[in-house]
DNA sequence: ATAATAAAAGACATTTTTATCTTTTATTAT
DNA sequence: ATAATAAAAGATAAAAATGTCTTTTATTAT
């Protein structure tokens, strides 16, 4: 595994791909999704019903129905995202897996790796969920090979 | 989960613990390892049976046998530990889950994340299993909470 | 040689992650 | 109102990671 859960995959996969699809006004369905990440259709189902549980994505039931983002959503961050499915942990708990982590008994590995750690945070605070959009039409970025 | 799996955790408090206790050419023993850096006894043996047949640390059987590492193996750097035991995948899977990771057809976070990914290399290629053993004797840093 | 020691190996169990399939509910268009 | 649509929810299952216990093998000291 990377350093992202699968399901953490899926998730930025599929929220990138609703902010292409949708920026229009339009939705897009899960099975659409699921063809254009690479994901499978009934897991990813859950990880978004779960992100629209949270408010991380809009989704609305019905003929022409399908999951969406709104203006508010396209502007979060996608630390938003992991923090909702892997939870904060990636972003605070210590790299050899001590209860804590902190400068007082730090772990042999402690001050490098609060440097990787907290670019890897200020990364994914920095990147929004709609700006690859344009790329994403342009071809320069995919979300599936 | 935190970056690396609770396994790897596991092993690279393991090969510190071991890397400090056996500078002066003695060995320890697994209940000792595990009690020190609170890990369960068994499932870490097979971890370090697994290290021992890599030769990133050694073993001997027997009174007064156990762990330990020669100078070679203090040497080593640290991703040779997690490269053992996760794969090295961490250093080279695409960020989001993507089949390759390359700048041909690069994901949206293939830039940002390379970055943080070499730096991750970068610090575990540049540290050594043998350099925390002043810090550990002083109890600068710890390897248990 | 024998007994004691400690890792190696094997078998098994639990938990978490990942995945699939079916039924229900909400929404829309007719 | 009815039928069609699509997400939500529920039930199960497979796979991988994590953890425990027992038996075997190699080594050492006596
Ligand atoms: S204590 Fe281990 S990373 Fe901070
Ligand atoms: S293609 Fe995704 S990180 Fe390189």
């Amino acid at each position: 595994m990377g350093i992202f859960s699968k399901t953490c995959e899926y998730a930025v996969r599929a929220v990138f791909f609703i902010a292409q699809q949708t920026a229009d006004g339009s939705r897009v369905g899960i099975k659409e999704i699921a063809v254009n990440i690479d994901s499978p259709e009934h897991f990813l189902a859950k990880i978004l019903q779960d992100l629209s549980k949270r408010g991380i994505i809009q989704s609305v039931k019905g003929p022409n129905g399908g999951f969406y983002l709104d203006a508010q959503n396209l502007s979060r961050p996608l630390s938003d995202v992991i923090e909702a499915v892997d939870g904060g942990g990636i972003f605070r708990d210590c790299g050899l897996g001590l209860k804590e982590c902190s400068s007082k008994n730090p772990c042999p590995l402690h001050h490098d790796f609060l440097d990787v750690r907290n670019r890897l945070q200020n990364m994914l605070e920095s990147i929004t969920i709609g700006q690859f959009n344009e790329d994403l039409n342009l071809g320069i970025v995919v979300l599936k090979k």
